[in-house]
This record gives structure tokens, C-alpha cells and sequence, in this order.
DNA sequence: TGGCATGTTGGCGA
DNA sequence: CTCGCCAACATGCC
């Protein structure tokens, strides 16, 4: 549920509050689709302190100082809560106790977030890191398939997510149902700056307006993919199409390359 | 109130 | 083989 900003402040948040603690206790429940069982997981982690914890694409990294890592991927509906909250204690699937107001729960109601124990290297590179430059982006872009589907494959470029994705693309000027490889060079020297620009912004906007953040998603800034807007700043109108399941929101001051 | 929303996977058909 | 589309997951939120 939350995008690639929402999880870098996460990230910064958690690893601010938690790093130099020791793990003194964690529980994985038998609902969470893992690539290891919760003995595994205690073996590996308890009674380790937590080094950091860094974003990677979509999902979350606790690396403890015994480099053994935890990988939280969130997908639509998981969510941290420190223990306490009132929400914490429904559709609990781990929690890892750091100490006495240090302690995390994990909660999904649809049991369909991931814990993975020491996830294996990923070689595609994250939205935000310096490998993704023009001649990368014009690299994966090299498809007849649609920008915005390109965009949000994660085997291409990892992180962006559909919200983000249409934001990045308006920013951009370009029309989402593009064909990548009819893209000229020019637009996608404008994509690249687009990119940094809007996932850098929303990071900083996200930081200020909710210091400390480690669950849900702050959305309200968002100039295009935003159902409370009607028209972009310039005053074009926002429109919608559903594709893929998922809405789209455009304006036609993006141009169409086919 | 009920329509809307977020990611991933795998199967289907064009 | 490549794409787009669909269902499934099952509830919180306004």
C-alpha cells in the first residue's frame, strides 16, 4: 500500500528509532508467506542488534550486526504499528520486540504481505539509485508495451508503484499509454529528471509533514493521481481510465508517442 | 453506505 | 514470444 517514499521515510524513521537495540524477542506467524520457518528466524535474529534498516525497491531491510537480514515487503495492505497503538493487535503476522516502547507489529488482514530471511541480491536497480540514468531508462524502454506497465514492472526498474507512476509521467509530459519504444530522446532525458524530481519531493514532503512515520501513506499532495483533484495546476482536466485493474489518472497535456 | 484502493502472481487469449 | 487483462487476496476508509 504504501509507495516507494512512504517506505524511504519508514526506513530513515525505523532505523533512527531502533538502530544499536538488540532483538530480544520475535514471533513470525504461520500466515506469513516467508522463505523460512519461525525457528529460523529466532535462530537467525534474536538477541542480535539491529544495525540498520534501509529501503530496496518495495520492501523494507532490518540488517543486524551479524549481517543476517529480515525483508519486509508490505504489498497492498500491510502495515507497522509500534505496540500500543490501538489497531495493533488484529491481523497480526510478526512482531519484533526491541524493548519496553521500542516493540513492532507487522499487520496485513489480508496475510499477504512477506518476511524473507536473507533475501537473495536483486541486480535491477532501485528508482532512486544513481544507476538509473537516460541511457538505462531508454535500456527498458526499449518495448512495445505501454510506458506506465513498464514503469511498474519491478524485473525492469524497482519501486514505483501505480500512484507514483502517474504522478512521475504527468510531471514528464508524457502520456502513460505511450508505446516505451516510441519515446524520443528528449522525453526521456525529461522522464529521468521527472523521476528523481517527484519520488525526491514527496519524500521531503512526507518527512515534514509526518516526522516519525512508520505506517500507512500520505497522499494528499499528489497533483494528478488524486481523486479530490479535478484539474491539473494549469488547469487542464484530470481523467481517469481503469487498466489492469488499477485507475490511471492523465490529462491531455501529456503527449501520446505511438 | 458502498465504491474505491494498493502489489504481485499466474493463467488466458489476442 | 509479447502484451494486456483479469481474478485472487479480504478489509479500512471516507
Amino acid at each position: 500500500m504504501p509507495e516507494l517514499p512512504d517506505l524511504e521515510a519508514f526506513a530513515a524513521n525505523l532505523s533512527h528509532q531502533l538502530k544499536g537495540k538488540k532483538l530480544q524477542q520475535l514471533h513470525v506467524s504461520k500466515n506469513v508467506t516467508t522463505n523460512a520457518s519461525e525457528s529460523e528466524f529466532k535462530k537467525a535474529v534474536e538477541g542480535q542488534v539491529l544495525s540498520k534498516v534501509y529501503r530496496e525497491g518495495k520492501e523494507l531491510r532490518m540488517v543486524f550486526k551479524n549481517n543476517n537480514t529480515m525483508g519486509i515487503h508490505f504489498m497492498l495492505r500491510g502495515k507497522f504499528f509500534w505496540f500500543g497503538d490501538k489497531n495493533a493487535h488484529k491481523y497480526t503476522l510478526a512482531e519484533w520486540v526491541f524493548g519496553a516502547d521500542k516493540n513492532l507489529t507487522l499487520t496485513d488482514y489480508q496475510a499477504n504481505a512477506r518476511i524473507t530471511l536473507n533475501p537473495a541480491p536483486v541486480q535491477v536497480p532501485d528508482a532512486l539509485s544513481k544507476e538509473i540514468n537516460e541511457k538505462f531508462l531508454q535500456g527498458i524502454l526499449q518495448s512495445k508495451a505501454s510506458i506506465k506497465n513498464l514503469l511498474l514492472d519491478q524485473h525492469k526498474i524497482r519501486g514505483i508503484g501505480n500512484a507514483y507512476a502517474d504522478e512521475i509521467l504527468w510531471d514528464a509530459g508524457i502520456s502513460p499509454f505511450s508505446a516505451g519504444n516510441k519515446i524520443p530522446a528528449a522525453a526521456v532525458k525529461t522522464l529521468h529528471k521527472s523521476i528523481k524530481k517527484v519520488l525526491g519531493n514527496a519524500v521531503t514532503k512526507i518527512n515534514t509533514a509526518a516526522p516519525g512515520i512508520i505506517g500507512g501513506e500520505l497522499r494528499d499532495f499528489l497533483l494528478i493521481h488524486n481523486a479530490a483533484r479535478k484539474e491539473s495546476p494549469a488547469g487542464a482536466i484530470i481523467k481517469k481510465k481503469m487498466a489492469g485493474g488499477r485507475p490511471t489518472y492523465f490529462t491531455d497535456e501529456q503527449e501520446m508517442y505511438k
